[in-house]
DNA sequence: CACTTTTTTTTCAAGGCGTGAAATAAATAG
DNA sequence: CTATTTATTTCACGCCTTGAAAAAAAAGTG
């Protein structure tokens, strides 16, 4: 509770973190103690703030930045970027590596990643602190307890398990997330108000991802770390996903298919993800009204706005976050939404669509595999300090 | 956690307890006697089983059925009916009142279900505890706070503040839940290896509802006590529902829907939901090769296949219980259920369909509401027990 | 029948983790 | 320099647990 109050508010004061988190000034007093004595928390200086009134200034706690420090990787299509965070959630020293992912082996793509992260070390400006932990995220499945890439749409091979490999190598925990998973982490920190008990993430670009939190906690499958919302059928028969299955979100709502519908071509047959540049000139001829473009972005709008209806049928509404390249043409997907969301929910429960649109991904997926990482640390450190106290 | 225990595996020693709580004997030893002294429990005659070896033999600690009772009241389509249940969860009375709960006043219709109450109330043989409870289940949407029913397909009124009422009139709390809710309560007592952490039931009849255990709770939505499945799209612009949009799994799925379509209907318009006999008679239209109903069947499997398979892409898969009169043409509907199921689910997800098919509703629903009001009765019991330790 | 063995249950001292009240520390106001 | 104010620490206590030892209640044994 103490390190996720400070993760949170920032540098407070015992009396604060007794207030924010409920505990005594006694038990604040006892826990914080020991965890200065672990070098897990630091003396904010004093300087800073002079003292504004009468009595004892407060003195300011803050978590140490040279406890340990976390490595988050992102893979993505064609380039995998890095970045070192101490354990106050400062960014280091970050790095990338462009490489098209899909047409490395399985060996050279754990290798890139393996270098990268050297690199990464290596260049890091000292001092730091011991490397913690290793938390990687990619689009697709992983597997519950967090160490495989059990199948991704960026990746030829399957069942790779980058935990294993580095943890080993590196010798430190490594988790793997979905990448949707890691924003809603990073959207619980940002935005607290909205984000709180029951949120999505949505990506569109390359694919649909989804990230679901219920009750305050990442709402995870057995199997996988995220909601295959991409994956969910929206017309029974409908166009071939890249899945092999017809009619998921997806086959409406990814580049692919977004391209796919706006250049008029056979629905029940694959097309290669088109560049970006391709995506650009699709956007612009459905803004300067070409009919064809229209319908493509009103489609995968809609194919999203009836997945969204079909969740809140089950979960109820929620307030949802877009991100993704696919959001930089969410004027023309809004009205496709919009409609499919109102016919999909039975009025009593439609409530307003809350949504708002976050561009980039990139940095909300950084900031949640950085706080998840954290967390995780947290967690073993809280659990060493007291078996410790036992010892 | 002892009387949870109790609960679930009937009369036990306090070595067994320990057992299966990981308590150690001191702890179960000062909670028991704590919890004799209060009157939750009693020594299980020790007669009935003869002691088997050497040492001391255990004395078995059962829930004293004279602790207090819970009244369940199931609301149905055109009867409600009422069971009396003791602590220890035996059923000592049961009443019905035969009404077509749809052409009830709301007045008449909290009058009715009181008035029952009290009737039962004055028929169960003594002795009995005190009334500590009720607890009533009804198809559609309760709220959160579980005293209200916000609309229900068998009800003219809406928001009936069923627990205002009638915690005034008997002066004990009241709750109001789902039917389907309910019985994932009772699947979780009846078959635990089966329905422990994630499972279903699903409810096919005069509607279509869903309820849903996640991680080992009942998943509720904000508002909601259950999973609006039956109002989940199935098909955007598809069939009429009664609840005034289109392409529900229920209109496909539920009484009236199969009817519709093995009539030949048009499926934009509602019709009157038919009587048993009529459904039956279909049924055997179906079962003697009439392609119409046939396809009613193949459909309504379908919808619900789907809308399983866009559920598993979202919480993974789990086992599902179906009940209801619907379940009568389970091997008329299989075939479109388990097609529907594999064409919406990607294969990496899809796993087997495991289901089962538990035919009458009404045992599951009154085992589910009596299990939930006793649960709360006995976190009540605990609450106290640990006031009056302070005090 | 007295004594030993076995098993269940209770008792007892101790420890972890919290609290409230009081003491202490460190500043400002007068 | 002293009083006041505020932050932090110390201390005694209570709750809930545990492990170990004691007590209880039966069956086996010579």
């Amino acid at each position: 509770m103490i390190l996720r109050a400070l993760r949170r508010g920032g540098a407070q004061s015992r009396t604060a973190l007794g207030q924010v988190t409920g505990l005594s000034p006694a038990a604040v007093s006892g826990i914080t103690s020991a965890m200065l004595e672990e070098g897990l928390l630091v003396q904010a200086d004093s300087e800073a703030d002079p003292a504004k009134g009468r009595g004892r200034p407060q003195v300011k706690l803050a978590l140490n930045p040279l406890h340990g420090c976390v490595v988050a990787v992102m893979i993505a299509v064609n380039r995998i970027r890095l970045k070192l965070i101490d354990y106050a959630g400062e960014e280091r020293a970050e790095n990338h590596v462009d490489v098209a992912a899909l047409e490395l082996q399985r060996g050279d793509f754990i290798r890139t990643i393996g270098d990268a992260v050297f690199t990464l070390l290596d260049e890091t400006p000292q001092p730091a602190g011991p490397l913690s932990r290793i938390e990687i995220s990619v689009q697709g499945i992983t597997d519950g307890a967090g160490a495989k890439i059990l199948w991704s749409p960026v990746l030829r091979a399957r069942e790779i398990d980058l935990g294993r490999r580095f943890s080993r190598r590196f010798g430190v925990p490594v988790s793997v997330m979905n990448d949707c998973a890691a924003m809603t982490e990073a959207l619980q920190w940002i935005d607290p108000p909205r984000y709180r008990e029951r949120f999505a993430a949505v990506l569109i670009g390359y694919g649909v991802g989804m990230g679901l939190f219920i009750d305050g906690a990442p709402f995870v499958g057995l199997r996988d770390s995220a909601v295959e919302f991409g994956h969910m059928n929206h017309v029974p028969e409908g166009a071939l996903c890249r899945c092999g299955r017809r009619g998921c979100v997806e086959a409406y709502a990814a580049d692919y298919a977004i391209w796919r519908r706006a250049k008029g071509l056979d629905a029940t047959r694959l097309v290669a993800p088109p560049p970006a540049e391709e995506m650009a000139r699709i956007e612009e001829l459905a803004r300067d009204g070409d009919e064809r473009a229209r319908a493509a972005y009103r489609e995968a709008g809609c194919a999203i706005g009836f997945g969204l209806g079909r969740l809140f049928a089950l979960i109820g509404p929620v307030p949802v976050a877009f991100t993704g390249s696919g959001t930089r043409a969410i004027d023309l997907l809004e009205e496709g939404l919009r409609d499919g969301f109102e016919q999909s929910l039975v009025e009593d429960l439609r409530g307003e669509l809350i949504f708002e649109t976050l561009g980039d991904e990139a940095t909300l997926v950084f900031k949640g595999l950085a706080m998840a990482a954290l967390n995780r640390l947290d967690t073993e450190d809280v659990a060493a300090l007291q078996a410790g106290a036992e010892g």
